[in-house]
DNA sequence: AATCCGTCTATTTTT
DNA sequence: TAGACGGATT
């Protein structure tokens, strides 16, 4: 069968599995997007089943966008039967058509993490909870955490005070969010979940039409998440897992592995396929990859391979300051460049955001092209959410998120004061801003009555007008563009809220649908781009994290230090070290031919000079595939974290005159490598301060100690 | 209503 | 260091 060609045995295995629950352990660079894809393709192929009855899910609308395109070059089928997308957009698609079941509004609004933030702080502020004690951000992460378990605020046991309070919190929240008619991502999930197992003919009906259920990225589901599957599969369906737990590393956003063992044992896994072959990198990429990972002891076991050659080593760099390592990329990226490598086959990866910013500024002043993914997303720009907050709002008037955004922008009278005594009426008649705005006398009940009716005419002048016109007609009346453009640095804005208009023909024409009520889910569950994407040729900045499941020739993996990466709050946490060399291993495994790490002995930070011990990773790759770029300073093996406290500076006209500086390496006939992180005195009076890592932190007279330069 | 200023904080991120 | 936020000021 030509659908079949060209796979390797276990990828073979995989796609054509008889019909049992499968799990399959995708190797990074193992083909596992094309197993995934093969396997739907032949199910409908050999007419084990129709795309009816296939349901795929996934965690990015990327990678759902993904699948779809290859099935569809694969099958000359109609793909629109059949379920591809992402948990929360199969939620949404599931409880659009069965509202009134699940008891939302028809059209019911999803809320990103910044509107449910929002709902809370309201909540918040309407019970008088005191925001140092119980602060917004707890609130939001302790809800979510709740409903990522199963627990409704009545489930919710009470343990003490703060518990109580916390459960009262999320109470309130909820009953906010069913008066307004809007749900958080946690709520879609949680909602069908209820949906289906309190409703039996639905379930019944569900679970007899998937009878393949795929799941991509299985080691990233939640614990909500799995019990949705198992809630969906029942008892017949053949569920198709692909994961790899090496590569889990959003355990942070709740994601739990241990679904892997815990999804063999609940669906009788008879079949663990392990796709161990990989195709993207060279040996010592992968030997690098292998070792490192194989430091972790909670693993299911796999072993990359490669048929390629060996290939390049694996060049380590030790700047002596963040600043100088992001030189010597720009100068390594140059050169990759005159050799005749795309500057975007190249990426430049960091552990923290923050890392970046020396990196762009050696860029930038070197007049490389770059871009930096992370970041504000179309659909979460202000202007933007001050569009859709109108959209929202002639979709339903109840959402009182969109209603507190825009009353007052751009600006119509509508003082603090007047909102105040608005919540207050709406408090009181326990209804929306909306409809108790009505009831609201003075001059504030003027000011309101006219974003009111502004609000009515926009629903009724958009009535039956296609998606596009719609949206147009709102940022005229809105007068959100008029307002854009008088200000000195709109212009970007205004292009945006073009944009959002052929974000709205796109999405016509894409998805089939005209409802507005999608487009405003669509906007919600699918932010968008991270950035414009320029068509230039630019080297590609990321964390770690944002470049699982890409690929580049060469890859840059920088500050490599201790407290850093590993990070000092993972090293903390139980089972963090684990994750961190997780993400480390993704890193690695990003690169085709050529990798390279990095690390700085001096590193700003928050502000302030830290100094940095290599990070433990070093010791972890064997050496024989390392090729140091500088000269070596060997130093202890850490097992624990050990990094410099605040540096007292040492004034210019002190300056030491015994010849060791802040930040150097050093060796020390008994605590062996040692870096100085502080110095006071001078003369025979010298005293160094020297963190020696595992042997701690001394503070040594330079006049005994028989220290010499590492 | 807009702006200024001091304080606070500081992995990782998708939906 | 730098961004976000809340409170106070103009």
């Amino acid at each position: 069968m030509l659908l079949l060609e060209n796979l390797n045995p276990e990828q073979l295995a995989a796609v054509t599995l008889p019909d049992q629950s499968a799990l399959i352990l995708a190797g990074a660079g193992s083909g596992k997007t094309r197993v995934l894809t093969t396997r739907i393709a032949w199910l409908i192929q050999t007419g084990r089943v129709s795309p009816n009855g296939i349901l795929a899910v996934t965690f990015t609308n990327k990678a759902a966008r993904e699948m779809l395109t290859r099935i569809s070059a694969m099958l000359p089928i109609n793909v629109r039967g059949m379920w591809i997308g992402t948990f929360h957009g199969l939620c949404n698609r599931l409880l659009r058509a069965h509202y009134r079941d699940a008891g939302l509004a028809q059209h019911f609004q999803i809320l990103d993490s910044q509107d449910q933030q929002a709902v809370v702080k309201r909540v918040l502020k309407a019970m008088n909870v005191d925001e140092d004690r119980f602060p917004a951000r707890e609130a939001q992460y302790f809800i979510n955490a709740e409903k990522e378990e199963g627990r409704r605020a009545k489930d919710i046991e009470i343990a003490d005070e703060i518990s109580r309070r916390y459960a009262e919190i999320y109470a309130a929240y909820d009953e906010q969010c069913q008066r307004e008619g809007v749900v958080d991502f946690a709520e879609l999930l949680l909602r069908t979940h209820e949906l289906l197992s309190r409703n039996e003919i639905l379930r019944e009906h569900y679970r007899s039409r998937f009878r393949y259920i795929l799941v991509d990225e299985f080691q990233d589901t939640n614990r909500l998440q799995y019990r949705w599957l198992k809630l969906l599969a029942g008892e017949d369906s053949v569920v198709f897992a692909v994961g790899d737990d090496d590569q889990s590393i959003y355990r942070f956003r709740g994601a739990n592995v241990g679904n892997m063992a815990e999804f063999e044992r609940d669906f009788r896994v008879e079949n663990v396929i392990r796709l161990e072959q990989n195709y993207r990198s060279h040996g010592n990429i992968l030997a690098a990859a292998n070792a490192l990972i194989a430091h972790n002891r909670r693993r299911l076991g796999k072993n990359l391979w490669t048929a390629a050659g060996q290939g390049e080593p694996v060049r380590v760099y030790e700047a002596q300051s963040d600043e100088q390592e992001a030189r010597w990329i720009t100068e390594e990226a140059q050169a990759l460049k005159r050799e005749g490598l795309r500057l975007s086959d190249i990426a430049i990866l960091y552990r923290s955001n923050a890392q970046s910013r020396v990196i762009e500024h050696a860029l930038f002043s070197s007049g490389l092209p770059y871009r930096v993914y992370g970041g504000l997303r179309f659909f979460e720009r202000l202007e933007i959410k001050h569009a859709l907050a109108y959209l929202r709002l002639a979709a339903n008037p109840d959402d009182d998120g969109a209603f507190l955004r825009v009353a007052n922008f751009p600006a119509r009278g509508i003082g603090a004061r007047s909102l105040e005594a608005l919540q207050d009426a709406a408090k009181l008649a326990g209804a929306s801003l909306y409809r108790a705005a009505a009831g609201l006398s003075g001059k504030a009940g003027a000011a309101v009555g006219g974003f009111v009716r502004l609000v009515d005419a926009l629903r009724a002048e958009t009535q039956g007008l296609p998606l596009p016109e719609t949206v147009e007609v709102m940022l005229e009346r809105s007068g959100l563009v008029a307002h854009y453009r008088s200000q000195r640095d709109g212009a970007d804005r205004v292009e945006n809220l073009n944009e959002l208009v052929n974000a709205a023909a796109a999405f016509v024409q894409e998805e089939d649908e005209k409802d507005l009520a999608a487009f405003l889910s669509h906007a919600a569950l699918e932010s968008g781009e991270n950035q414009a994407a320029e068509g230039a040729d630019a080297l590609q900045l990321m964390t770690v994290h944002s470049a699982k499941g890409l690929e580049f020739h060469a890859v840059f993996i920088t500050g490599l230090e201790e407290g850093l990466f590993p990070h000092e709050q993972s090293v903390m946490e139980e089972d963090g070290l684990e994750e961190e060399r997780r993400l480390m291993y993704v890193a690695i495994t990003r690169a085709r031919t050529r990798l390279y790490l990095s690390h700085a002995q001096t590193r700003m930070l928050h502000g302030q000079t830290r100094y940095n011990v290599a990070s433990r990773f070093f010791d972890e790759i064997p050496g024989a595939v390392l090729k140091r770029l500088t000269p070596r300073l060997e130093r202890g093996r850490l097992e624990d974290v050990a990094w410099a406290p605040e540096p007292k500076k040492v004034s210019a006209s002190r300056a030491p005159d015994h010849g060791f500086r802040i930040g150097q390496s050093v060796l020390h006939p008994k605590f062996g490598q040692g870096v100085i992180v502080n110095a006071e005195g001078s003369g025979t009076d010298a005293r160094l301060q020297i963190n020696f890592g595992k042997q701690g932190m001394k503070w040594l007279a330079l006049e005994y100690a028989r220290l010499t330069a590492a």
